[in-house]
DNA sequence: GATAAGATCATCT
DNA sequence: GATGATCTTATCA
């Protein structure tokens, strides 16, 4: 076994983003908050491609919102949706490719909590933590903890939210661990 | 179980 | 002025 308390490098998101998408599912999400560490399993995600990939923001071209997609990969992008929730991505490929994967679903001590807004919620990410540097460990990153997740338990869906995109919306560009919903919902213990 | 509507505001036209 | 990469609550069955 090698050191997984590593936050996974600028390498690792500047690969082609369907395949930084489905590999961050089984690895974890690490929240930094009043010295102690808040980790997260990864359970689903999506991919956002690109300026012809009409399901993500930066499809409308490139304006103070979508700028940070447009930089260096590892950062986060951050942005409020309805007016109520956070979401968080992480921004992947290459400067001026604007494309991210955006992190829908965490197993946190064996509790779902299933829902951009809802993960943004429980580990108090917000606007603050916009374009942010996530492959330092300071107060957001992503480990890989050597939990094997094999392709086959990983399923390929369509993106939720985004039939105003035609086709873009089909595309499998959503990945969720599988049985991931047998776990224990937030909504349950409380 | 399913479906519908309301909350609420940064961003862009 | 319209919209949205969501979530909660209410209502119906």
């Amino acid at each position: 076994m090698g050191i997984h308390r590593k936050a996974l490098s600028k390498a690792y998101f500047s690969r082609p983003t369907v395949q930084v998408a489905r590999s961050l599912v089984g690895k974890y999400l690490v929240r930094s908050l009043d010295g102690r560490e808040v980790a997260g399993r990864i359970i689903e995600v999506e991919a956002y491609i690109g300026p012809g990939d009409k399901a993500c923001h930066a499809s409308k071209g490139r304006t103070k919102r979508t700028e940070v997609m447009f930089g260096p990969s590892g950062r986060a992008y951050v942005y409020l949706i309805y007016g109520m929730y956070h979401c968080l991505n992480v921004v992947t490929e290459r400067e001026e490719f604007p494309a991210a994967v955006l992190i829908r679903a965490i197993e946190v001590d064996g509790v779902l909590i299933d829902g951009p807004g809802r993960l943004c919620r429980a580990l108090q990410i917000d606007r603050s933590l916009n374009r942010i540097d996530l492959t330092i460990q300071e107060s957001l990153w992503f480990e890989d903890r050597g939990g094997r997740i094999s392709k086959g338990q990983v399923a390929a869906l369509p993106r939720i939210g985004v039939d105003y995109a035609g086709v873009w919306a089909k595309k499998p560009w959503r990945f969720r661990l599988h049985r991931a919903g047998n776990v224990r919902s937030r909504r349950d213990k409380e």
